[in-house]
RNA sequence: GGACGCGUAGCUCAGCUGGAUAGAGCAUUAGCCUUCUAAGCUAACGGUCGAAGGUUCGAAUCCUUCCGCGUUCACCA
């Protein structure tokens, strides 16, 4: 800790004041501030305005010399400005010093906010009828980022996706192979995931309009994929299992790990619903309707909307009752009826589980135990009805908060990258669909963002080989998809287009790594070899202070992150960072520097920056480039 | 129609757990490469924070109403 634990000991120092003057406790704020009122700021004057009846800049100027800081020596001197605030100065011969020596350290920026309490992240979630589109990506992207910052803040993170491989969409491919006659195998060298969604699942869903018996079928074939000794569903099982595999590849290429995959059919087949139903029932969550329209139906009263139907007078539960038993799985509110073996070893070597009912020899994967005691399901916000109603259950078994439904707004489609797929449009933008074939498949964005980042440094850099070039243009390419989708925030709509995408400048995921690769270029061309062991406080101008400044901040952005679910928030902090740096770089000659120890002390702060950097970057999954 | 969300510069957005002068990027304009990589830097231009009320010492931020846009509202999954 290094800028949280100043402001702790300011929050500190200003109680211990106000307790002293006998003021009544007000709940002030001590932050940072912007620039051109000092560095940190203090509003507790206006909150004992009333109490005091006297103006905040009256009691700023009293309490600004009540200030001891010999327990703070990174604070030079506290002012009372004329508007009433307490504005902090820092004493930048200690700070600089505190502020590069803690950023070296392998943790930088950790924090302990989760006490290594175990939370589940699920994400992804994807059908296994299509290929990854654009929408996914943010769902998959905004699933890792989330996982990697919860670790950051020392929580032990279990990171699942849920295979539905039994809803009607599957029924919908395995029509197009049954009826309208699709090889099972794809022309050429096309991927089974887009084979699938953009010829079998397109095609398949078009027949409907013209064909209303074919539609029909698709709920007895429904039937037939959930009584698991059918051959329609050992047929679907291969298919979706190889969809699966080629949406897994796609992910891995965009950096994204799972521990463990569930499948809906195994959670169907597990009679985890039956025990979850029980309970339901016996705790008086739900109700069983005598009359009315809903006679004969078990349902959850939900406040202020019409009751959710849980199961039909029929007898046969609705989709909701998946979500539930599978919810409460997640939590560790119902016995584990799974085992769990080994699907693959991912693109980063580490093993990746699934579930399975079958008997299984002991090992050491059938004994994971993967419920949290809280979990985090990344959905986009169009579930947000059926999420509450889940969420709302999942606090009467534990406590409020245990399940959080992580949402976010859609992706939609620009008009002009709609007709660059032969399509057309009404407005500005389109939401897509996998039905109309109206979307853009994550692998063929990866694909141009590639090729676009390849030409550009290619141009740049004459003497580079080929696989530094291949390895530069993937690690911007996959950072500048990441970074486009966390940076805006969950509740507005990307409004993907193609030809934008592939900016490079400004606020841009590959500014931000341009700023790394020339720190690099700095430590690569000095002779001098950093030593830390030094004072600081030749680093005095003001592009130097702001960058210390901005380095130290670090950790106020992981707590904020960390605590508000909010992972936009190192998104910009790492473009601040960059920002600051380029600033400095440009205007601070740092192989020029007058004297050695000048040169030293800047080649320091260069290395702290990249450092502060690559951990920023990393918790977006972001590599930092050496050259580009 | 009900519920939820969004509305900030020409465009895309930050700021929203109330505070000082509403910030970036793109676009436009003007400068800066005999260079620690110009994927950059320095400026200029650009705002009735959708509208009206309210709460407050203080509102882009909280509350109410209205307007515009979006999503959602099956004994489908």
């Amino acid at each position: 800790m290094v800028f949280l634990e100043i402001l702790e000991n300011i929050r500190k120092e200003t109680s211990k004041i106000l307790d002293s003057q006998k003021y009544d406790p007000v709940s002030f704020s001590v932050e940072s501030a912007k620039p051109g009122f000092g560095d940190i700021t203090c509003n507790v004057s206006f909150l004992l305005s009333k109490q005091l009846k006297k103006s905040p800049q009256e009691i700023s100027k009293e309490i600004s010399h009540l200030y001891d800081f010999d327990n703070i020596p990174q604070i030079k001197n506290v002012e009372s400005h004329p508007s009433g605030y307490l504005n902090f100065n820092i004493d930048y011969t200690q700070f600089s010093k505190l502020v590069i020596n803690s950023s070296l350290k392998e943790n930088y920026g950790s924090l302990d906010i989760g006490h290594n309490e175990k939370i589940v992240v699920e994400h992804t979630s994807v059908n296994p009828n299509k290929a990854l589109h654009v929408g996914h990506i943010r769902n998959v992207i905004l699933g890792d980022i989330i996982s990697k910052i919860l670790r950051k803040g020392n929580f032990d993170v279990k990171i699942l996706n849920y295979v539905d491989d039994s809803g009607l969409q599957v029924a919908d491919i395995i029509i197009g192979f049954t009826e309208l006659g699709f090889s099972q195998e794809p022309s050429e060298n096309q991927k089974f995931d887009h084979y699938c969604g953009d010829t079998v699942y397109v095609k398949t869903t078009e027949k409907y309009e013209t064909d209303k018996k074919l539609e029909e079928k698709r709920h007895e074939i429904l039937k037939q994929i959930e009584d698991n000794s059918s051959n329609v569903s050992k047929m679907a099982q291969t298919i979706t299992r190889k969809v699966l595999n080629e949406q897994l590849k796609t992910v891995w290429n965009l950096g994204v790990f799972y521990d463990c995959l569930n499948f809906e059919s195994q959670i169907i087949h597990s009679k985890l619903w039956e025990k979850i139903f029980e309970k339901l029932k016996s705790e008086n969550q739900i109700k069983y309707e005598e009359a009315g329209d809903n006679a004969g139906c078990w349902v959850i009263p939900a406040e202020g909307e019409d009751d959710k139907i849980l199961v039909r007078s029929n007898g046969v539960a609705t989709y909701i009752a998946k979500d539930i038993p599978y919810a409460a799985w997640k939590l560790g509110l119902v016995e584990d009826p799974f085992s769990y073996k080994i699907h693959s070893t991912q693109k980063n070597d580490q093993t990746l589980y699934e579930t399975t009912l079958d008997e299984i020899p002991d090992h050491d994967g059938n004994k994971l135990n993967l419920s949290g005691n809280k979990v985090i399901t990344v959905i986009d916000n169009r579930q947000i009805r059926l999420q509450k109603i889940v969420s709302g259950l999942m606090a009467k078994f534990k406590e409020e908060g245990a399940y959080t439904h992580l949402g976010y707004e859609s992706v939609t489609l620009s008009a002009d990258t709609v007709k660059s797929l032969g399509l057309s449009v009404d407005g500005e933008s389109a939401q897509m669909s996998g039905r109309k074939g109206l979307y853009v498949n994550a692998d063929t964005v990866l694909e141009t963002l590639t090729k676009r980042v390849y030409d550009e440094s290619k141009s740049r850099n004459e003497n580079l080989s080929e696989s530094e070039l291949q390895n530069i243009a993937n690690i911007v390419a996959v950072g500048t998809i990441r970074y486009e989708m966390i940076k805006p925030d969950l509740d507005k709509i990307i409004t993907f287009d193609l030809k934008n995408s592939l900016r490079l400048e400004g606020d841009t995921c590959s500014y931000i790594q341009y700023s790394y690769a020339r720190a690099s270029r700095i430590l690569e061309k000095t002779e001098t070899k950093p030593n830390f062991d030094s004072g600081f406080e030749l680093l005095s101008s003001e592009y130097e202070k702001n960058l210390i400044k901005k380095i130290a901040m670090f950790d106020v952005q992981v707590n904020d992150s960390v605590n508000n679910f909010s992972p936009k928030v190192i998104a910009k902090y790492s473009y601040e960072l960059a920002v600051t740096f380029s600033s400095f770089y440009e205007h601070v000659k740092v192989l020029k520097s007058e004297t050695p120890e000048l040169l030293n002390a800047r080649l320091c702060l260069v290395v702290s920056f990249q450092k502060t950097l690559k951990s920023s970057l990393g918790l977006l999954g972001i590599d930092a480039p050496e050259r580009m």
